[in-house]
DNA sequence: GTGGTCTAGACCACC
DNA sequence: GTGGTCTAGACCACG
């Protein structure tokens, strides 16, 4: 369910933060539904507790979900968390069509890139 | 010319390669012309010339500059150089699309997008 | 009568407490009256039992209920009780307004919201 | 200049957090002011730098502050930042002045209680 | 069993 | 020197 990348420059936890947001977007994680335990998860995982936690903590202060002592980690997405998302990754595909335009790629190769991709299979 | 933003959360040196890269590309900078030496470009963003020395190195690694000992460094753009930022630029964009269509944003307001960041003038 | 809310970050037996002190104190639950027995509330409100337990234990030290073997728990409401509370209403009240003066809100507007309060249907 | 209370219930790191927003928002930390370093901080207080680093963590990600790896953390607060810190404290007034109604504390007292603190010469 | 806090100590990237 | 990440292991509160 989860993967780690080593060779990934980023940190381990935000792996799991994205890896995490991703499924719940996406609904494979529904509402209320329990995430695995820290422990659970960092010995699957062959990590460090400390660094699921954080990665769990983050979560829960951007809203995807709730923690409660004792009992378990909760999925807790709702439709504004996804329009915020939508906006966040819409301002990043700006950027990067900013620098496309920048180094001379034609805006044909741009779009022709766009259709193929939705065409495509590619689910991530 | 090069603009320090110190909240950004990138390492400095990272920022000032980013800079020359784009201000070489898109022929700001052109071919052969000197760049400013090591110790008055620290001096005039007043930040350690070990941070100027190694975006310089990092520069010439990747072939965008070139430095003559005793001289200086000079910009040393031809166009094997070109399409290597434009594919780095293109791989990026598509990781952006992929996370567009991930959240459930259609395909159209991302081609919308694409137009308006084309026809417009934002240059950066 | 009793809500928990699992995405309160306080733990459920707090909630509880509170909830029971208040309807205690603003005389909801008049003297002598009879508290659900914990094996009831637990199965109402689908919690550990334990967490009741320990709720009422609480309540009892406080001197808000009393029980007897075999029969169950009743309120033991008095005027001390209402004048502790009370006390202890007043000190976070303080801490508040002290916060306040701190962020430099006008005393003005603090008076003005405490009259609206007062003077406001709020009952909570 | 901060001061870790061992029988405050509440965690060190907010303890500290909180400690920081006080000064900041009271201009006794100017904007682009430098905080002490984690391991310094941490060597005074007697406590582990994780906690302090924690506590600065928090500290960014709530605006206070902004942290340059290899240079230090600093202060970053705004006008935005004050009016939002009023906002938070105004509702946990709100709330204080509710349960004092709720527990039949006479509105005269309150008011009373309110001026005596903003005249006083209670500075925390 | 669960999550939350803290310590001790390591290593990295950066300046 | 600085901040940032991670590990290992402990203890607590909660259910």
């Amino acid at each position: 369910m989860i993967i780690i990348d080593y060779k990934d420059r980023r940190p381990i936890y935000e792996q799991i933060i994205e890896r995490f947001q991703d499924l719940i977007v996406k609904g494979v994680l529904k509402p209320d539904s329990q995430l695995p335990s820290v422990r659970n998860l960092a010995m699957e995982l062959s990590i460090n507790p400390n660094t699921i936690q954080r990665a769990y903590m983050e979560l829960e202060r951007q809203g995807f979900i709730y923690s409660v002592k004792g009992r378990g980690s909760f999925v807790s997405f709702n439709e504004e968390l996804l329009s915020l998302k939508q906006k966040e990754v819409m301002e990043k595909l700006q950027k990067a069509v900013e620098a496309a335009k920048g180094v001379q790629i034609p805006e044909e190769e741009v779009q022709k890139s766009v259709k193929r991709i939705y065409r495509g299979e590619e689910m991530k």
